[in-house]
RNA sequence: GCGUCGAUGGUAGAGUGGUCAAAUACGACACGCUGUAAACGUGUUGCCUUCGGGCUUCGGGGGUUCGAAUCCCUCUCGACGCA
C-alpha cells in the first residue's frame, strides 16, 4: 500500500509560498498546515506576513494563531500538533499541504525526528544560565560523555538543554530517524538575489503601510513585554524600514543554508512562471 | 588670516615609542544546529605562503630613533574658536 501523500511548500521568505500553497490546495483539494514559528502566535500578523482571510480563498489553514505570545511555544509542540492536523486532513480525504519557512519545524515533521520527551524546566534553565559555557560543558561531559562529544561547546542554550535532558532521562538519547509515515513531496521556492531584494523591499513597505507599528503598540498594551517582543524577530525589535529590509535579506540567506542540506527538495525559481506551470501539471498525477 | 583639536582597516571606534596586521562593535563571507530556530552558536575578514613565516599598511611628504599608528616639521582636508 502506498503511503499517503503530503505536500510541503517551503523556501525563502517573501517568495510567495502562501499563495502557491493556496493554489495547489485549490487544484488538488488540499488543506494547509502552516510551518512558521511566529505565525503560530495570535496577534503577530503584519510583522510575520501572515496570510489573511481573503488570501486564503476559502482554503482551511491550520496552526495559525494557536498560541498566545505570552507563552513559549516549542518545536516539539509543533511537531505534535502538525502530525495531528495532517491525520485529520487525511481523514477528510484531502491532501495536507505543509507551508512555511521554519526549517526546523519542517524537519521535525518530515524527517521523523524524535524529540526527547522532556519539557522545558525553566527553573533549572535559570540556574544554569548563571554558569559559563565552560562550566556547563564540563558539567555535561561528566553527565553524558557521548552528547558532550558532538555538542557545540560554546552554545549556552544547547548546553543547558542537553543538561536539562540528562537530568530528566539520565542521558541524551541518540537521534533516531524513523522512516516517515507519509510520502513528502517537497517544493522549494527561491528567488535570485536581486529579485528577492525588490520583493522584500516591497513587502516591508507594505508592512509599515498596513500598520506594523500599531500592531506592536497593541501587543504591548496586551501585556507583552519588550523583552518578549524582541524575541519575535527584528520587525518587532527594531521596526525601521532599512533595518527590517537588511535583516530580512540576511534571514533569507540563513533559510537557504538550512534548506540546502535537504536533498529531497525540488527547487523552483519563483520568478519563472513556466516552472510553476510545469509543477502543476505534475501534481495532477 | 590666526589659534585649537582631529584625520586609523568596508564602516564606527580603541590604541599615544617596541608585546600592533592594529582591541572592540557592526557589516561582509563561509558554516553549524536533538523541545527558544527570524532564536542560538562557530570560523574567516590587508596581501602572499611549502602554514615555519614573509611582505606592504594607520591622510600625503620629510625627519628623530636600534625601533613610529604613536614624537617633531610641513602640506592637504575637516570641526570648532578668534578675527
Amino acid at each position: 500500500m502506498q503511503k499517503p501523500k503530503v505536500i510541503v511548500v517551503l523556501g525563502q521568505t517573501a517568495t510567495g509560498k502562501s499563495a502557491l500553497a493556496v493554489k495547489i490546495a485549490k487544484k488538488i483539494n488540499g488543506e494547509i498546515v502552516s510551518a512558521d514559528s511566529r505565525q503560530i502566535y495570535k496577534g503577530l500578523n503584519i510583522g510575520t506576513g501572515k496570510i489573511n482571510k481573503k488570501e486564503m480563498r476559502g482554503i482551511p489553514h491550520h496552526l495559525l494563531d494557536v498560541a498566545t505570545p505570552e507563552k513559549y511555544f516549542t518545536a516539539a509542540q509543533y511537531k505534535e500538533l502538525a502530525e495531528k492536523k495532517i491525520e485529520e486532513v487525511l481523514a477528510r480525504g484531502r491532501t495536507p499541504i505543509i507551508c512555511g519557512g521554519t526549517g526546523f519545524y519542517i524537519d521535525a515533521v518530515t524527517k521523523g525526528v524524535v524529540f526527547p520527551d522532556v519539557p522545558p524546566n525553566f527553573k533549572l534553565r535559570k540556574t544554569l544560565s548563571k554558569k559559563s559555557e565552560l562550566e556547563l560543558f564540563s558539567m555535561l561531559k561528566k553527565l553524558d560523555k557521548r552528547r558532550a562529544q558532538n555538542i557545540d561547546a560554546k552554545n549556552k542554550i544547547r548546553l543547558i538543554r542537553a543538561i536539562e535532558i540528562v537530568k530528566a532521562l539520565g542521558r541524551v538519547p541518540e537521534i533516531k530517524e524513523k522512516a516517515p509515515v507519509y510520502r513528502f513531496i517537497k517544493i522549494g521556492l527561491y528567488l535570485p538575489p536581486d529579485k528577492l531584494k525588490t520583493k522584500i523591499e516591497k513587502r516591508v513597505k507594505k508592512m509599515f503601510k498596513d500598520g506594523l507599528l500599531n500592531e506592536i503598540k497593541k501587543l504591548k498594551k496586551a501585556g507583552v513585554s519588550n523583552k518578549r517582543l524582541a524575541e519575535f524577530g527584528f520587525e518587532y525589535r527594531d521596526p525601521t524600514y532599512e533595518r527590517v529590509v537588511s535583516e530580512t535579506l540576511k534571514y533569507a540567506k540563513r533559510q537557504m543554508l538550512w534548506f540546502r542540506r535537504d536533498k529531497q527538495i525540488r527547487w523552483l525559481d519563483a520568478s519563472k512562471k513556466l516552472e510553476l506551470a510545469r509543477l502543476f501539471k505534475g501534481l495532477t498525477l
